[in-house]
DNA sequence: TAGGCCATCTGGTCCT
DNA sequence: AGGACCAGATGGCCTA
């Protein structure tokens, strides 16, 4: 794990030097000679940040110095936006990769990702819901026996903590629902599915025919493990359901900063 | 060498 | 108006 995280801060200290030129716009002020130019740069001169289709509003008059300036500041946002971002699936990497490594490879979806490695985005993002997933269907079936075994006993709620007799355990669906219960989520799920990053992804296979209709309905059905395929399951042609179950819901609104 | 994954730059759009 | 977010393009690195 420490190889996989260290290695991983270490290519992307390497990788965040930021491709830079004559004339280009960069934030380093040294600049390695001779660093291969993106070829966009030239194709796509900074100074189009004043002729942008966008200009039928009127624009205040940059100096090119000014453009140069407004468009490191506007790099070096979007850079650090990633890095954190970058932080964040570390975070999460952390967390998922001694469950990714626990389940045979088959189990987990990455595809492009051996034991050992480190897991890709994509691939910690699908393990990630699925453990989730697994999480809500453990819960589900954690709540059912606690039933039995109340009844059984002619206990109607006694030892058993009445959050979880009752259903009423919180469920996290978002920022703004952090003490749902089940019942509001299953009424509010139409705009509670995930981040609109997901909800991009999802807008390419709306027509999805294997993927339950919301994320409670998810949580509830039973979890398959493995990528489509080994479980008997026909795949959905789309390119997401490829990787795992994939909730196609509509996107939601954006969560606020 | 092809393909996967990634970081960065960039322009556009939405939100505060 | 400025910042956040997003997606497309591009090129580098790594592995099979």
């Amino acid at each position: 794990m420490m190889n996989v995280l260290s290695n991983t801060a270490a290519r992307a200290q390497e990788q965040s030097i930021p491709l830079c030129g004559p004339g280009s716009v960069h934030d380093l002020p040294h600049c390695p000679p001779g660093f291969v130019l993106n070829s966009r740069l030239n194709a796509a001169p900074l100074l189009s940040l004043h002729s942008s289709p966008r200009a039928a509003k009127p624009q205040k008059e940059l100096s090119p110095e000014e453009q140069q300036e407004l468009r490191r500041k506007i790099n070096s946002r979007e850079r650090k936006r990633m890095q954190d971002l970058n932080i964040a699936m570390d975070a999460l990497r952390e967390v998922m990769v001694p469950y990714a490594s626990s389940s045979s490879p088959s189990h987990s979806h990455a595809p492009g990702a051996p034991p050992g490695r480190r897991l890709s985005k994509i691939s910690t993002l699908v393990l990630a819901r699925n453990y989730i997933l697994l999480l809500g269907s453990s819960l589900q079936e954690m709540r059912r026996l606690l039933g039995e075994v109340s009844i059984g006993m002619g206990v109607s709620t006694g030892p058993v903590p009445r959050l979880l007799f009752a259903g009423g355990w919180p469920l996290i669906a978002g920022p703004r629902q952090l003490l749902l219960t089940h019942e509001s989520l299953i009424s509010s799920a139409p705009s509670s599915s995930s981040s609109s990053s997901a909800a991009s992804s999802s807008s390419t296979a709306a027509k999805c025919a294997t993927v339950p209709p919301g994320p409670m309905e998810a949580s509830l059905a039973p979890v398959h493990w493995s990528c489509v395929g080994a479980t008997g399951v026909p795949p959905c042609p789309c390119g997401v359901c490829r990787l795992s179950r994939f909730n196609h819901s509509k996107s939601a609104p954006r969560f606020s900063k």
